[in-house]
RNA sequence: GGCCCCGUUGUGUAGCGGCCUAGCACGCCGCCCUCUCAAGGCGGUAGCGCGGGUUCGAAUCCCGUCGGGGCUACCA
């Protein structure tokens, strides 16, 4: 980096549009950055524009190692990636802002010299102080100037000072307060304070850096959170004492936590990114959900609308005006649905091969499952994907098909469903059963007499004709027998993948304990 | 406190002066299907925060009011 600040420099109507999403490595990825990162990119590929992922590590007291690896790893379980980054490089690496200080510097003393910005040395204590005398006379809050216009021995005399200076802007009486909003229009701003620009550790503060970074970055659009209405003023007031041209500015609004505050980590667990991943949904489901936040449904030619949409379809449609700027509250409930709707929608394959993190992370099944063992899974996969809204439910529903015949637990409530009559039942099952032939004729036995069909046929004869019992009552014995479960997989079906040995041998394992 | 943003059923949205006795989706409720649970089919519930204007006519425009949110850091 030369030591002078970059020309003023005016993109061409038609350049190149490029985005970035610039989250802080200060925790857990937030939905949020997700949020922000998927309308960046519906914009920029729908304009053929790039898009840039920049870490913002200015605030040393709140930085975590793992935070960074974590956005990468999030970003990409949902398809959401980026041209440019400190992990693939760019023509403007560095991307991380820890690794950019020098680039700073310069902006700072230009600044400095031209009298638009000033040394302070006012001890934090001293600001606190202040603050809270402004609030208690009702005055607006805001810097006091104490240290504008003085030395640094000048300062030194009076009291709450501190070694260390910081930089201040210093905002004129003119600062310009309104601005142009891609999604809300005209927007006006308040009046800003004397923002601190260079910390004391020598870091700048998000404000110098972002507009540092982005004009050298040739970032052209600027899509933040509605949080950073209030500080736009500031930024185009550094744009101009630079001498730039501001980019355009799009202010998404903000995801909010049921009592509507803006969502929190804290009050709100699917704050946290990976949280969807813990929980079993979808990357397609929660990229189109947050598409449809604040956001309306694709429409179709004939005018209907239609919630279910890939990601092209809706950066395809895309449009900054179509943006409501009102605060969605994220509310799961629609989430859910849409990815029991992206569940059905899988191939076979691939549902199964979702499935087999959750088994595994559950114990259903080891890490390197047999071939015996998949193929089983995927005859279960097949009766349950209708049955299932997140992933992790398949726990629940697969784990009676990898137990031990005799390792079998047969759950309380299920076993308190059972009637006087279960003996019975269990006995007529046994029996009728017993006499299907399991012997396959057929590439695995796949065309045994021993299947679905038959088995049906065989019970419905022997219980629901032969002792007169009611269908809902006949199976629900014997759906105990072989689950464990209340609830379970279609009975029948799953007798066949059972087996006739383990079938029998659960059925008489419930029988034997009544 | 100050400044700013916002206000259509429980939630997400459509609506941009008459097509609105406000549409769609999720949720919820009921019915059908049914070996449990789902899925699926059918039907139902519920909303323009309030008050003034403007206008022949307002969910749509204006003002006020109330309500919610954000910012007000050497955090982003």
């Amino acid at each position: 980096m030369t030591e002078q600040t970059a020309p003023a420099t005016t993109p061409a109507p038609d350049a190149t549009p490029r985005l970035r999403v610039a989250p802080s490595p200060t925790g857990d990825p937030h939905v949020g950055t997700a949020y922000m990162s998927l309308f960046n990119l519906a914009f920029v590929r729908q304009q053929g524009g790039r898009f840039v992922l920049r870490i913002e590590d200015t605030d040393r007291a709140r930085f975590r190692e793992d935070s960074e690896s974590q956005v990468f790893d999030t970003l990409h379980w949902l398809g959401l990636t980026w041209d440019e980054g400190p992990d693939i490089g760019g023509p403007f690496a560095p991307y991380r802002q820890s690794e950019r200080l020098d680039n700073y510097r310069p902006y700072v003393d230009r600044l400095l010299e031209e009298g638009k910005a000033y040394h302070c040395w006012c001890t934090p204590q001293r600001l606190a102080e202040m603050r809270e005398m402004q609030q208690k006379t009702k005055q607006p809050t805001g810097y006091d100037r104490l240290c504008h216009g003085k030395t640094r021995e000048e300062r030194a005399e009076l009291p709450g000072f501190s070694e260390t200076p910081v930089v201040r802007m210093l905002i004129p009486d003119d600062v310009p307060l309104t601005f142009e909003d891609l999604i809300r229009g005209t927007v006006s701003a308040p009046r800003p304070d004397d923002q601190v620009i260079l910390k004391a550790d020598g870091f700048p503060t998000y404000h110098l850096a972002v507009v540092v970074d982005d004009h050298e970055m040739g970032i052209t659009h600027v899509v933040r959170g509605e949080e950073w209405i209030s500080s736009t003023p500031k930024h185009i007031l550094l744009y101009q004492w630079f001498g730039l041209e501001p980019p355009k500015w799009a202010h998404m609004p903000l995801l909010r936590n049921t009592d509507k505050s803006k969502i929190s980590k804290r009050k709100n667990p699917a704050a946290r990114l990976t949280w969807f991943q813990e929980e079993g949904y979808l990357p397609e489901a929660l990229v189109n959900f947050l598409a449809l936040l604040a956001y309306p449904p694709v429409i179709e030619a004939d005018g209907t609308e239609r919630e279910v949409f890939t990601f092209e379809e809706f950066s395809d449609g895309f449009d900054w005006k179509k943006v409501n700027p009102v605060g969605p509250i994220f509310d799961l409930k629609k989430l859910d649905w849409l990815n029991g709707v992206y569940i059905r929608e899988l191939d076979l394959g691939d549902f199964t091969s979702r499935l087999l993190p959750f088994l595994e992370r559950d114990e259903v099944l080891s890490g390197s499952p047999s071939l015996g063992e998949l193929g089983r899974l995927k005859a279960v996969a097949e009766l349950i994907q209708t049955r299932i809204a997140h992933l992790t439910e398949a726990t629940a529903l697969v784990r009676p098909f990898f137990v031990a015949d005799d390792a079998l637990e047969i759950a309380e409530d299920a076993r308190a469903q059972l009637k006087e009559d279960a003996p019975q039942v269990l006995d007529a099952a046994l029996e009728t059963l017993g006499d299907i032939d399991d012997t396959g004729t057929g590439l695995l036995g796949s065309e045994s007499a021993w299947n679905a069909a038959t088995i049906e046929a065989a019970l419905r004869e022997a219980i629901v004709d032969g002792l007169g019992i009611k269908p809902k009552f006949a199976f629900g014995p014997l759906r105990t027998a072989v689950s464990g479960q209340r609830v379970s997989p279609p009975l029948f079906e799953s007798m066949e993948i059972l087996g006739k040995t383990s079938t029998l041998a659960r059925l008489r394992a419930l029988r034997d304990t009544l």
